[in-house]
DNA sequence: GACATATTGTACCGAAAGGTACAATATGTA
DNA sequence: TACATATTGTACCTTTCGGTACAATATGTC
């Protein structure tokens, strides 16, 4: 029944690519076509919802990124500590080491927020937790925890606009890399 | 000579309004016309460069603002401690406590950034930098000072797309406050 | 009041926006 | 090969975009 010339989903990195740039309002059609290589044909066929069913399929795919590559590994680490590494070393590795934006901040701050609220919601809402909870598990309080998620989170995405805009990605790794260590000092002896 | 029905810098507050709300390419001359009450006949007779020659007055007036009110103060601080501290009560007023976004923020993570760099690099880079002189100037060496500023300004910028995305103004001072007192903290003892 | 200059509203422009319609084509199944 | 369905390119639609032209008006100076 497939006719499977080109997929949906083969068009998500591309159209990923070109919101991050221009933004929503700015990833005009004429630029999604250039990029996805996809004249107007394809992409209403794969998404009959226009733009905003383009944007929302990135959304949701790159949520699911985080949930299964971020998040899960984060609340399921056998080591606490080692989980939080591994999140640090696999965020800069999905962020190009700041030479990437992140979709969802720029969304957060651009009108599109209201467009997408529970995505750009739900996405920060549950690295924070997710993070929390390893540091609950690596033996820190409640309340501590969740501050010191919210910390790591908000310099992250802070850590993005700054190298974004000195066009200096190294800052982005030595942010993360500070953040990284002081995290892992506040944890509470074992 | 002057004819002064209106005035080019009253359109300022504005304009920087709506690009606050629609960015650079949301923001169009219907929607300034709107938020400004200036029909274009104004509006291209105070702004002959159109669009960009707007963005550039509201980014100029943002820098010449916080020049003023915020780098300028740091740097001269008579006591760091209270700079420190006051720094961080009108920065947290500017943004209205969160519910406001930083202007030079969103643009950097948009292809806005591009246009305007270097207002937008030299705005961050001056923040880092009026910070790193006052932690210096109460004791940091030359290189923590310089981390840690890097990181506060990080963390603010981070703070403001936390509570913009959580749609919880709340955050962002939740966040402020512990970040003024952890540098407080980290500064060394007279 | 007369004049020069600044300011403003309106009509208009070409280009590009997002989106629709649909015929042509490619594909898999029988 | 014939058929149903999925995919695609093209032409076209309306609306809005940023910007220009310019006549009408308001203002200050003399």
């Amino acid at each position: 029944m497939p006719r499977t010339i080109g997929e949906r989903k083969d068009a998500i990195p591309a159209l990923a690519e070109v919101f991050r740039t221009h933004g929503f309002e700015g990833a005009s059609l004429s630029l999604i076509g250039a990029a996805t290589g996809l004249g107007k044909g394809s992409l209403y066929n794969f998404f009959p919802g226009g733009k905003e069913e383009m944007a929302q399929a990135v959304l949701d795919h790159i949520d699911g990124w985080f949930r299964d590559e971020v998040f899960t590994p984060l609340r399921q680490a056998a080591d606490p500590q080692a989980g939080i590494r591994e999140m640090f070393r696999v965020v800069d590795r999905y962020f190009h080491s700041g030479r990437r934006v992140c979709l969802i901040g720029a969304f957060a701050l651009a009108d599109s927020r209201d467009r997408f609220a529970n995505c750009v919601k739900d996405y920060f809402a549950e690295w924070v937790d997710a993070l929390a909870v390893v540091l609950r598990r690596a033996g820190m309080g409640a309340a501590e925890a969740r501050a010191q998620s919210e910390d790591v989170v908000a310099v992250i995405q802070g850590a993005l606009v700054l190298a974004r805009a000195a066009n200096d990605e190294a800052a982005f790794g030595r942010i993360m890399r500070r953040q990284e260590r002081r995290l892992l000092q506040d944890l509470p002896k074992a």
